[in-house]
DNA sequence: TCTAGAATTAGAATAATTCTAAATCTATTG
DNA sequence: CAATAGATTTAGAATTATTCTAATTCTAGA
């Protein structure tokens, strides 16, 4: 991440945030993984090159990267904690009621189609947000891949 | 709710939940509104009736109530809270972005088909959860009657 | 009526997040 | 380059939903 701290830089001031040392570290960590790390996950992360961050640190980027659009705020559906997603395109989630594991699932995997005279007739649809349950398949290829580091040319 | 207390008894001995006077007023007030109260909410209403009622007897009886599958707890999309759904046939949800009230919605409304090949190559799917979120219409009827008792053969 | 086990209770404990107020940093201006 | 205003970071306290604990009360059945 060396490499690329210049570009972090200027994603995170395209996106109208300033850049400082604290937001550089997390936004290098949750914009490069694929793990929906919690906050404090986040924390233990950023505490390897920087061992003076505060949690009210990392709440106070993660909320502004939330707010400017940079990530997802996802909330778990087991615990009570919030998880940061860096893919901010529309997808859904699977959970891994064995592990845990929240993974994200390409928008192809389900075709939601509204039954617009009814949904739309009293509601104004902002997102529909869908989370499937179950397990992970032992085999799969996706499982073996879904915690590492997303590659660069990867969105 | 005097005329059905008998009959509300026999719902919770045919889940398998002994009767006792705090389960039947919890169960009277949770399994009589579309709200989707929370535990304190719960606790407030309960305590009309019931003054000695503790919070801790209102969890208790909630997490048996979802563990006999009585009911069903839904986390409330925008606070850290969980809240207690009666409906337990599948159905979806609306969230209302500007009341944060949450609404059932029909399984008609939206039609999911998943891309088996894709979704069951990878994943055991035991649920699929959908919540829509955006803005209550004025006009609508749903929103009228949403937060009222339900009548007594609507499930 | 007695009793064992179940249910309830008050209040303490926990844990994620938010708040507060002081300290530090940074960009900009003179 | 120095001064400064505003932004950022920080430690630690506060908040809040929920869970835990241990004592008390209730209840069903012997």
């Amino acid at each position: 991440m060396q490499a690329n701290l210049q570009s972090l830089r200027e994603k995170l001031l395209e996106h109208g945030i300033q850049a400082s040392a604290p937001r550089l570290a997390i936004a290098d960590f949750v914009l490069n993984t694929r793990s929906h790390p919690t906050a404090e996950e986040i924390k233990i992360e950023v505490e390897k090159k920087m061992p003076s961050v505060s949690l009210a640190t990392i709440y106070n980027s993660l909320h502004l990267f939330v707010e400017k659009g940079l990530i997802v705020a996802v909330k778990d559906p087991a615990s009570d904690k919030w998880r940061y997603d860096c893919n901010t395109k529309p997808h859904f989630h699977f959970f891994d009621e064995a592990s845990g594991q929240l993974i994200d699932l390409e928008p192809s995997v389900l075709r939601i189609q509204p039954d617009f005279s009814k949904l739309y007739a009293d509601f104004e649809v902002n997102s529909i947000e869908v989370t499937v349950k179950g397990k992970l398949r032992r085999s799969s290829t996706k499982n073996k891949s879904s915690n590492e580091r997303k590659s660069l040319d990867d969105n």
